[in-house]
DNA sequence: TTATGAATTAACCAATTGGTTAGTTAATAA
DNA sequence: TTATTAACTAACCAATTGGTTAATTCATAA
């Protein structure tokens, strides 16, 4: 193996690493092999040596984005925490990713406006909500168990669980999909962009929180 | 001219129907200006007799997409209806234009995924945004008019409508926007997405009437 | 009828693109 | 030492791309 072990990276990692970056940058159309090749620090045909084709690489990298996507959006407790709680540590747990890895949620906005063609052609979404610790899973998930108890006692009202979650996720990742939006006219200024969130997260918890509350 | 003017669209017109077609389809970047000639039935010539190259055809693109897509999210009424009409009618208002018109949508989010750097580049928000029909105009969105009455009479509790807005948006718009996730982990059938809608719709005027009323 | 400019076309082009290939270097095992 | 294979490189290539151009058709006005 010429493969320079010492270093952090083998270079099919690098290429992975990089062509993420340069897909997060400009979608699958717009990515250029030679651009990952020279952001890697490798010859472009090392690209060809590791992987078939542009396609399997965006294939992997597609993968290897979602997969990180879902193990932080699966962490969550099983503890039995007051209802405020509770709908705060969803709301943080997705906002603190999309707040660490905005290119990551990029990434699954371009494949969603895109039809989420490739998403379902390689099947990442469908082996991913097999999981069990997939939080819309209705039977396994960790949220529904938790609201469901919630529900069986009479501290919340009856609702449907996935539209629960639906909408408290809803209401935190518009904040970052539509970005853009927000700061060009000026909702808040970009500078407070992160004090824009912490209010957001305030606001979501009491709305949901009266919402599912509210008289049946 | 040779323009032929018993058809029911110029030349100039069909290279921006058919080119908004082909963004939608591929993107920018995956755009081709011979298949856009090819839709529109011309010489790809036109195209760059018409425009000056592919990215400004691209601006007017998205001029044109953003300009219905406000046209349609301001058209808000200033009755005085119950709040849950009002609420009822903002909902239906993304929904239905969400539903009618997907491709539309799907372009703006591809933009939002881009970081929205060609709507900043062409001014396209900040134009739309001075409008004083637009709904998150905090001096005169006819919402925001609408609400600071019910909060004045009491009928609400004290709330940030800016917040408000984007969390009821966000809801309605996450239904579309993550759809491709939705129908692959199968949270409901593909054929019953309409009455998916329809669920969301009643789940969300509940959960915000009630959120808004809870005590302050 | 004819002059004029706008609309349209087919053929073309330089640059870029994803992908290949023949050959070289480096590591390992016998 | 040497044979073998994996890792790597530079040069190359066919196909595609956005964009151009010179020539032609068409409509209109004088």
């Amino acid at each position: 193996m010429a493969n320079n072990t010492n270093t952090k990276y083998s270079t099919k990692e690098k290429i992975l690493k990089y062509a993420i970056k340069e897909f997060l940058e400009y979608g699958f159309y717009g990515a250029r092999m030679q651009r990952i090749a020279d952001k890697a620090k490798i010859n472009k045909a090392m690209l060809f040596y590791y992987y078939k084709n542009k396609k399997q690489i965006y294939k992997e990298a597609l993968m290897s984005i979602f997969k990180t996507v879902v193990e932080n959006l699966i962490n969550i407790s099983d503890e039995d925490v007051p209802i405020e709680d509770k709908i705060k540590e969803i709301i943080d747990i997705y906002a603190d990713f999309a707040s660490k890895n905005p290119d990551y949620l990029r990434l699954v906005q371009y494949e969603f406006s895109r039809g989420g063609k490739d998403f379902t052609k390689y099947n990442i979404l469908k082996d991913v909500s097999k999981s069990q610790l997939f939080p819309l899973n209705p039977d396994t998930g960790k949220i529904f168990k938790y609201f469901n108890k919630k529900m069986k006692s009479g501290e919340i009202r009856n609702i449907n669980l996935a539209h629960l979650i639906i909408s408290i996720a809803g209401q935190v990742m518009a904040s970052f999909f539509a970005r853009p939006l927000f700061e060009a006219i000026g909702v808040y200024k970009p500078s407070d962009f992160d004090k824009f969130i912490k209010e957001r997260k305030e606001f979501i918890v009491k709305l949901v929180l009266d919402g599912i509350r509210g008289g049946n």
